[in-house]
This record gives C-alpha cells, structure tokens and sequence, in this order.
DNA sequence: TCAAAAGTGTTCTCCCTACACCCATGG
DNA sequence: CCATGGGTGTAGGGAGAACACTTTTGA
C-alpha cells in the first residue's frame, strides 16, 4: 500500500500543474477555487490542480485537471511560472508549474462535480491552500501584463456585450478608472470591436448597443505588431 | 554503480534549470553557450544548466549552475518558462525550467572553466542541444516583451555608456532601428539617465558623452508605474 | 419630474516623428 | 579638405485627456 515502485539514482521531485482560472461576472473579476478533500489543508480552498503524469506535458496536464476537477475543456490557458520553494508542500518536495485560463464564466458553473468548486470575486478570495496566496499575487501580475499585448476581453467576456462590461472589465484588470467617452473612442478605433444591431438593457434604464470582437481583424492588426495601450 | 536508491510510489519526472544568458558586445546581443562533454549531445552547444537538488529552489539551482559552469555569481536572472515535452531528453523524463540572465559581458570571459563556454552573437548560434532552439526563441521573446516594463540596459551595460551603445542595444534587442536624435530624446526624458563629465572616444573620430543609470530616479518612476515606449 | 445610465463631439496639450546643419577629429 | 561620427532644435501631426449636454426610461 506504501509501496515505492518507482526507483531513480538521484532524488526527484514531484511536479503538479495549478491552474487560476480568471472569470468576469460583468463587474468584478473573479477565481475558481475547489475545496480540498483531504489533508493537507483538508477543507481549505485552492486552485485547481495536481501531479503530472509522465506521458503528457505541463500544458496538457494542467488541461486535464482542469477538465477532471472543474468540467472545463478547451480552455485558453497559459503557462506563467513555476513555483519551487522546497518547503511549499508538506508532505514531499513539489515542484507546482502554473497556469493562468481565461474563461466565460457562464461556461463553468461553481459546484457541478465531486469536488466542490466556485467562483469568488478576487477581494473576497479566502486564505488558500499551500503557497496559492503567492500564486495568485503572480497570476494578477502576469495577467496585467498580458493585456497590453492581447484582448484578453475576447476570452473572459460573453460572444455579445456592452462597452461598460468592456469598460469593467479593463478597470477591473488594472485597477484603475477611465473616462467612459475616451474608453469608447480608444476600443473602437482598433477595429476589432464590431457594433452589432442589437441592444440589450442591461439595467432598467436605458438600452445599450452590443459588440462582438472581430477576431479576423485582430488576428491582422496583431501581425502588423501592435500594442493596447493603457 | 546503477543503484537506484531514491523510490516513489509513483513516478516522478527530473527536473533541471537552464539559462540563457544574454550579454551585450556594444553592437549585437550575444549568448553564452557552453560545449557538452558528455552525451547525449557531447560536443554540442546548449545552455549552462543542469538536475536541481532537493533543498534549493530552482532560482538557487540555477545561479549555482551559473556559477559552477561559467563562474558568474549575482546575475540578474529571471525565470520565464518550463519546457515539459515529455521527450526533449532521451534518457528520461526531464522537466528544466528555463531562465534567462542579463549581464555585463565583460563579467565573464569564454571558457574560462572546465567546460568550454563562448559568447554567440544571436545570428551566429550553432544548433542546439535537446530542445534549446526553442528555449532560445522564448527567451528572446520574453526579454522583448520585459523590455517594455524594465530599462534592462541596467544590466546589459557597463557602468559608463554612450547613447548610441544604449540605442544600439534596444535596436538588437528588439531589431528595429531608431533615429538618433529621437532615441536621445526619448530617453533623456525618462530622467532615468546622468549625463557624466567624462567623454570617451568609442571611434577615433570624434569624443561621445558618457552616461551612468539612476538606479534611484529609477526606483522612484517605477513605483510610479510606468511604460517604456518603443 | 427627477434620477440614473448611455450616447456623442470638441478643444487643448503633449509627445512622437521627420528632418538638416554644425562641429570635431584623423587620414 | 574631406569623410565620418556625434551633438543639437524645430515644425507639424496625431492621439490621449479633459470635459457637458442630450436622450431614454422607470420610479
């Protein structure tokens, strides 16, 4: 039962994958954390995760446990450090490579398996499994650089939506305000954006035009090398 | 001689660092590579690095390769990728998390160790050893992208520099080329620069300015927040 | 009729860009 | 004296930032 069939001349540590998966709810941006079942940190929540297997990458193991333990498949994930410090695992030496996803978050709902998984906005995060806090601070970091090079509004929004959600969802980011009027002139004059027919009423106030990205034009304008500024 | 005393319940793969280590001539961006000794790969060039022990992180792990191979202690090293293909290392499963280093050329002469090591210009790179083409590109792609967010010309450079060695640095980093008088502009304006006393005679033709980085205005705009434009 | 949300245009300023001339030196 | 490299200033255009009023609708 604790039998150690695998045998090395030299030590090896194990490798997980943990995966923060970023979600937008419209408003705030929000994490995917499951519950653990078992110790260590019994009860605490964490990322979405676990030990690689030796026939797959890093990449394709981190798609496999986010499908096991969440349901999601598909997911645009993307490899942003390897955390190493020889203690971050009680029971042996791990070795965790992370990956941030970006997901609609209506694709995934919280709860839906064994494991008991759901969202929670990142100021309401709970103190987190193993070095997970760290991870997360990490994630955040990589993700604001990230969307000075990428759309990421493409992967965390619905395929319709309004400029404010954009708007939030930019602000929400990077933490930090813009003036509504030059938000709209900048998004638009990318041309990536395309303004659909339709509105919504996303309050009871007033209606609001919906746009949908225009991943042709974006895949063009990226070649061209280019850069979002903010 | 085979003995295989280091045992799991299952299987664990092992782990390396490599590290790219950038350097800057005055003209072209260069890499040390180090020659194999053994196989697989013997004679090849490939990245110093090598297995992680199971008490230091893989940042320790790969400044003590640095020093063991080439003989650099403190480099300014930052972690950027781990390459997991299940079969880049024919003897086994090795997972290596990749760094890149910045430093000052003159720090470190060729093959001043056991091993052969040598600085490449970029364009002139042999092939490489296991999977390291690649690690190479992302590397490459890596330091464009934090040359955006870090005046990496801090590490890259001598103490004393005139601007067209900065110019031509950021125009071999990023392979484009800028007007001189702009490139002055531009960086003067940052307020990260201290125009010295001293001048020097890089050509023998006429007498350039030396500058030295303000590693504190530095720290002080970068608190800030700010956007290297180029 | 009032409050809340959304749509829209103008002005000003600053920075980026393009561009040309002078000076010092060595051959 | 000429070729090479380095130092410097200006004029124009474009994009970001600041800013206010109108419309719709539900309460």
């Amino acid at each position: 039962m604790d039998e150690k069939k695998f045998c090395y001349k030299y030590p090896h540590p194990a490798v997980t994958t943990d995966c923060v998966i970023f979600g937008f709810d419209g408003t705030r941006l929000q994490v995917l954390l499951v519950q653990r079942g078992i110790e260590p940190y019994k009860g605490r929540w964490a990322f979405p995760g676990g030990f690689l297997k030796m026939d797959e990458s890093c990449e394709q193991g981190a798609l496999r446990e986010l499908q096991e333990e969440t349901g999601l498949t598909g997911a645009y994930i993307e490899q942003f450090h390897a955390f190493s410090d020889p203690n971050r695992d009680p029971r042996e030496r791990v070795i965790t490579i992370a990956y941030y996803a970006l997901v609609k978050i209506q694709q995934v709902q919280g709860g839906d398996d064994a494991d008991r998984a759901d969202w929670f906005a990142l100021d309401e995060v709970p103190p987190l499994a193993f070095d997970h806090d760290m991870i997360l601070r990490e994630a955040l970091k990589r993700l604001r650089e990230r969307i000075h090079f990428e759309p990421v509004g493409f992967e965390l929004l619905p395929e319709k939506f309004t400029m404010k959600q954009l708007q939030n969802l930019y602000e929400a980011i990077l933490d930090v305000r813009f003036d509504r009027r030059n938000f709209t002139k900048k998004m638009l004059h990318f041309n990536i954006l395309t303004q659909l027919d339709e509105t919504t009423r996303p309050t009871p106030k007033r209606e609001a035009f919906l746009y949908s990205f225009n991943q042709e034009s974006y895949n063009e304008l990226k070649q061209k090398g280019f850069r979002l500024e903010f």
